[in-house]
DNA sequence: CCGTTAGTTCAGTAATTTCTGAAACATCAG
DNA sequence: CTGATGTTTCAGAAATTACTGAACTAACGG
């Protein structure tokens, strides 16, 4: 990212996005791509990309074919241009639902399904190890149910959960929920 | 992970979780000796670890390093035995609250710091771009938010949010909340 | 003291991940 | 068709991350 088409604070955001990315298991250029995108407010073609972020053309159509696997980056055409643009999405809580969404069926999922056949294989294990198995195995269910219904909410509605109510009065047992 | 100590289950559990945690940025290695303390019912010792999964001592040590500052795992020392023994909790909203608050202060923390730093640095940009830095920052501080509400709830509160009601009718806007 | 056991550190190596450049492919206009 | 423009693929190079083995520190027992 040498090339200044951007402002530094524009650059300051991208480079610690591509940072974060990489600490979350998420490939830096592929982080640095979508803060781009995010900051951005029309869509960007490839060679605007290798412009800003200084890295090889091949490097920017990999990364954007992963983005788009992730339904994070959508592909645009501009009038009169028939070169691809790229956009993607500026509500956070959208871009957040995205993440969650593809982050579950990926990887939360097939853990969870792993986890149920350990249970089911765990016969000859102490009851220790089950009860841990099983516990393991329904807390990342519990996880895993929280995000679909995160899914369904509507944009912004994360308001509600914090303050001075919040996800404190509304863990606490109080009414008999579930 | 070679050696024969750990029984089929076992192994897939901790090699599972090893893949898992690569995924998330974390070491290997790291994550293969959280999962085995976690389903061990006795502290291990770094002799254990290295038999059951196969690497250096060395690479133990600093792992072991490692996940202590994490305060994931807390080194105990067995009555008539001056070897290092190792625990991690065997309460999994316990682990979760650790890793939710380490992640938070490394990581996430810093994110909003800086984030806070380039709207107050975003004189220049468009007002969309400054909309943009907001927004994402908000949303940061809100998540920030309920990590540490998450902190001081009661080990289990977890299921309070799942079920018919759930999150959903937790978050759908109807109370006049925050 | 000295030998033994336990734990740490770190330079070098190995493995993995990321990135690049060149070649191939695709589409369009003339 | 042919040349120009835009995109993808992928083998190898570069960079990063993880791991090891050897050397070191520490603490204890006799």
């Amino acid at each position: 990212m040498t090339k200044d088409r951007l402002s530094k604070t524009t650059r300051t955001f991208v480079t610690h996005w591509g940072e974060m990315g990489t600490r979350w298991g998420i490939n830096r250029t592929v982080a640095q791509i979508h803060a781009l995108l995010y900051i951005s407010e029309k869509p960007l073609n490839a060679d605007d990309l290798v412009e800003c972020l200084d890295v090889a053309r091949s490097n920017i159509s990999m990364s954007i074919k992963e983005l788009t696997g992730w339904s994070l980056v959508t592909l645009v055409h501009l009038p009169g241009d028939r070169r691809d643009h790229f956009t993607t999405p500026s509500d956070v809580w959208e871009l957040f639902r995205v993440i969650i969404t593809e982050r579950k069926r990926r990887e939360f999922d097939p853990t969870l399904q792993a986890m149920s056949a350990m249970v089911s294989a765990s016969a000859g294990e102490s009851a220790e190890v089950v009860r841990r198995l099983k516990e393991l195995h329904a807390f990342m269910a519990s996880i895993a149910e929280i995000m679909d219904q995160l899914k369904v909410l509507p944009p912004s509605a994360l308001a509600g959960l914090v303050g001075a109510a919040g996800v404190f009065s509304t863990l606490m047992p109080k009414r008999g929920s579930s």
